[in-house]
DNA sequence: AGTATGTCAGTCAGTACTGACAGTCTATTT
DNA sequence: AAATAGACTGTCAGTACTGACTGACATACT
């Protein structure tokens, strides 16, 4: 067992495909046999590592689900300058939500029931980034520097925006080819700056 | 065959109970049997309508996915006042979504490969908005009445914000409890009014 | 008579999962 | 150096179940 080597350890090669396959194909679309040699190993290693499918899943969401407090993230790293600030917002939006690509494609495919309490978590973050950034409005509001109406909707906009770009580009769904991503995050952020301009 | 009469015909309830159950748990997560009971029929009913399992679901995509040319709509509608306009074309996009509802929860749960040519089909619509807005910002810049900067790119930062809200509520995802479609609708079309105002 | 449906029994393929046995590699002991 | 033990893996054959799909026959309605 070397750990330190680039060799992965075969419960990892097949969690990896697992998470792979799974996002690509669904849960009931992949076999433990397809998973297996993805891996490169036989059916019998799966079974004998992880006793049965959905427990290789669940195994495979544990192990890569990456859940940060996203407060820490952000207390010391604010500016109170808008554009800075939303700038830093949305990407490590990005960062997280891409981090966790895999995750989010086998919940958006799945119903729960098969995977339990899967969508608590996928949703974690979401929840924690429109706290903070409502919060951040209220503040940067009685600073004046920002108009003072709704900030929570404005930090729901805000993130929907995101949202909506993150989920366009997931799996490549390419509904719209010549859009990349960067550009997007620049014009958004300040488009979004001159609209909450007092 | 009272095609006038409130009941349904046999083939209809089963798209329909198709539509429902697949794009709930997915193609492979409901059976021919659980379908047909859906429907309030029998299995082998099912099967003499269609055949197979895979014709039923393309059937149904057939019959139900709503393809309308957006152009159609906006071309007589837009009285070039921004506000009036984006409100039209959002309540608009939210409402041609929702009737497509179920479809887009398929091909988002399904990989193509499963559903030749869905993808294409629902991503009609995103691709037609998108044309329509980033030609309506050019005009509205010409009259001098906008910014006149990245306009396919504001149109792209617009659609996002509400194809994210969308996206959010499919599913019920619940991630924003106490936020609702209604008045995020207002907010952001005026956020976005402020943002583009030259 | 003709059409749509239900029932029932059954076929066939796929798939999760198991048990028995054998091979390989590594580390430790002799 | 050789032998041994232990951990990990592969192969193979097989079980049990599920699920798509079929055929034969009966029933009901128009």
């Amino acid at each position: 067992m070397d750990s330190s080597s680039g060799k992965l350890e075969s419960s990892d090669k097949l969690l990896l495909a697992a998470l792979h396959l799974i996002a690509e194909k669904g849960y009931n679309g992949v076999t433990t046999q397809e998973i297996a040699t993805a891996a490169g190993l036989s059916e019998k290693t799966l079974f004998r590592h992880f006793g049965s499918k959905q427990k290789l899943l669940e195994a495979a969401f544990d192990r890569y689900h990456y859940a940060a407090e996203m407060k820490k993230l952000f207390a010391e790293k604010l500016v109170w300058d808008l554009e800075k600030d939303l700038l830093l917002v949305t990407t490590t939006y990005h960062e997280i939500m891409n981090r966790n690509r895999k995750m989010i494609q086998i919940s958006l495919k799945e119903d729960e029931g098969q995977l339990p309490g899967f969508r608590e978590r996928t949703q974690k973050h979401p929840q924690q980034l429109l706290e903070i950034l409502t919060n951040y409005f209220i503040d940067m509001s009685s600073k004046g520097k920002i108009v003072t109406a709704n900030p929570e909707l404005h930090a729901f906009t805000f993130i929907m925006m995101h949202f909506g770009a993150f989920m366009n580009d997931l799996d490549s769904h390419k509904s719209y080819p010549g859009i990349t991503l960067e550009p997007f995050v620049q014009e958004s952020v300040r488009l979004f700056a001159r609209a909450l301009r007092p």
